[in-house]
Formats: structure tokens, C-alpha cells, sequence
DNA sequence: CCGTAATTTCAGTAAAGAGTGAAACATGTG
DNA sequence: CACATGTTTCACTCTTTACTGAAATTACGG
């Protein structure tokens, strides 16, 4: 199966923009196909199309799967599995931001305590205890807000955002008295 | 120098959740030196605590000034540069997020303009142009809210995140009447 | 329950990225 | 302005991570 123009030139783009932020690069190329395809593709498909190799596809849909990013369904008279993604980006950023504040800043936030609670603590300076201190109320209080955001619709969250700015003025005017330039 | 414990394992932490968000181990470990630290420190000092090659401390440190991470002062009676980051965690979030708005957020934001512009588009699928205009339509929502968001002083952000709830729950009254389970 | 198709595993290889250290370059001092 | 101190650059090496392809495993249909 070949690639249109833009779609390639997406698939590529959001390969590298993985990448940056921690996702292999092969993973995230074919996440965007997926994304892309109007029907559901097998392995095969998209080692054809990504030019990869079949078995790397096994293990990046494997990972997407762990992530929930992707699932299997079948096709009538194919003995193959066919994959396909949420269409809703919104789903996915969700489900994405879900995946890491459980893969990483919980076990982040598991270190913090743990320091908080160990005796080898009087050994540090009074200004480290509270930095790591500070760091962890940080890391709970963004944690908190996000799992609370990921509760959320969809739509409910995109009429979050666009309020953004309505509600910090509103928390503004309630904290401080000056207007702010 | 030598490092305490705890400080050393949260530096070590910092540097191994740094390589999984996209940040060199290096620069995310001597930012985490910096913040632990109660004085500002030379490129020397941190290339002996860390055991690093004193060169690798001066690449790491031109990125963290890049980001605007870190800062140069002086001692009096030193001729070298001395390094100091903030103390302020919300603060160094702020920058962060803004720095990767910019540099990765940004440019696929032009990528997708581009692409929905592009006299290629009438290749593609329906679907295909229908997705590509929701990814755009997504980022610029978030990109919108996080610039409105990076804004704040540390102080509101934080009480905007603390009324997270209180906000969706407004939020989701005035769109949906039924009560959510 | 045998044979075939599909999938996964994994050891090895390739590619990318990080880190080093010698040498070049600055900067400031006496 | 020469010397000493401090900094940066960059070619190379080392480490880590990604990818491949052959072989093993699993699943299915007759």
C-alpha cells in the first residue's frame, strides 16, 4: 500500500515529534498511520507501507497495545488480525497523558516520599529537604489536577481549555486586588 | 564535592525521568544539582560531583542557559562562572513547558498549516483531511490555553489547578443536565 | 491431529546519541 | 603583552537504543 503525499510527509513528522518526547520513533510512525487509515490494517500493511520490518511492527503494536492506543479486530475471510486507533484526538491525548502520570510520575512521586520518610534526611541541608519537599507537593498537586482533567469527555475538556482564560481571571480578581498590566 | 544521600539519588532520578521525557541525562542531572544546591556552582565543582568530563558539564550548561534554566553570577574574589537555577519548582515548569511550546509544539503546528494548505491535500481521503484539521484544531486549542496558562504567577497556577474540579463540575453542569455517575 | 498460515521472540547488527579529552580559544591580571 | 586561568569546540569512542531476520511458537482449518 503506498503513502499519498501528506500523509507520508505526516506520518514522518509525528515519528520524529515521538522521538523528542521519549517514544520510538518506529511506535509512533505507526501509530499516525493508523490514525491516518480509513479502515483497519494488518501487520503486513503497514510493514509494506512504513518499509519496516515485520517483527519490529510486532512489538510496536504490541507497546500500543500495552498503552491501549491500538486494538485488534478481524475482518470477515482474513485470518489476519487488522489494527486500528481511536479516531479522537482528544481520546488519545487522553489516554496518552493517563499512560505516563502512571508509568512515570507516580513512581517519580513514590521516590519523593520515600526520601521524605528516610532517616538518611537529617544528613541534608534544611534548603533540600524543602526543595524536594516542594518538589513532591508539585508533582501531587499536578497529578491531582490532571487525573481530574482525564475524568473529563472530550468535548467537556476542549470547553476546559477554552475557558482558560476566563477562569484565571476570575482567580486573579479573587487574589489580588491590583489589575495586572 | 561530595553528595549526600538522598541528594545523590534524587539526582540521579532527575537525570533518568529527564532521558525519558527527550532531556539529556547530563543536563537533566546537573539541573537537578543546581536546584538542590544552596549556592550557586562552578563548572568545575559540578564536573567533580557528578563525575562528568568537565567539557560535557560546559555543553550541558549552555543548553541549561539556552532554556534559561540556569544563570551565571559571580563570587567575589573568583574569576570563574558561577551557575544558579531557580528554587522555584512551578517556576522551572513554566519554563519548561513554554520552551517546548516553542520549540516542538510551534513548529507542528506550521507542519499541519502547511499541510492543510498544500495543493497535495486533494490526494488524500476525506478522513484523511477531516483527522489532519482535528490534530491542528486540537493543538492550537492546547497551545491556546497553555500560553494563557504560562501567563499566570506560580502562585495563581496553583490555585487554578487546586479548583480543577470545581471548574469541570461547573463546567459539566452547564452542558450536560443528568447527573454523571 | 497434521499441515499451513500467522505471529512472536530474540540474538545479533546497525544506527543514533552521549560523553570524553586534547587542542584551540578567550579572558583577565600583573 | 605574556602568562595563567578558565572555557569551548570537535573528532573520536563508548553506550545505549532501535531494528532486522531467522528460528521458534502459536493458532487455525481441514
Amino acid at each position: 500500500m503506498n503513502l499519498t503525499p501528506i500523509s507520508e510527509r505526516f506520518i514522518l513528522h509525528w515519528g520524529e515529534m515521538g522521538a523528542r518526547w521519549g517514544v520510538n520513533r518506529s511506535v509512533a510512525q505507526i501509530h499516525a498511520l493508523l490514525f491516518l487509515s480509513d479502515r483497519p490494517l494488518a501487520a503486513d500493511e503497514i510493514a509494506e507501507t512504513l518499509s519496516v520490518a515485520r517483527s519490529n511492527v510486532s512489538m510496536s503494536l504490541k507497546e500500543l497495545l500495552s498503552w491501549r492506543l491500538a486494538k485488534i479486530t478481524h475482518q470477515m475471510g482474513d485470518r489476519r488480525d487488522h489494527f486500528e486507533t481511536s479516531k479522537d484526538v482528544w481520546e488519545l491525548f487522553k489516554i496518552i497523558v493517563e499512560g505516563r502520570k502512571q508509568r512515570e510520575v507516580a513512581p517519580t512521586l513514590a521516590v519523593l516520599n520515600e526520601f521524605l520518610e528516610s532517616t538518611d534526611l537529617d544528613q541534608e541541608t534544611p534548603g533540600v529537604v524543602a526543595r524536594i519537599g516542594q518538589t513532591r507537593e508539585f508533582i501531587q498537586v499536578l497529578t491531582a489536577w490532571i487525573t481530574e482533567m482525564l475524568r473529563q469527555e472530550p468535548e467537556t475538556l476542549m470547553k476546559i481549555l477554552k475557558m482558560g482564560a476566563k477562569v484565571s481571571n476570575l482567580v486573579r480578581g479573587t487574589t489580588e486586588e491590583k489589575a495586572q498590566q
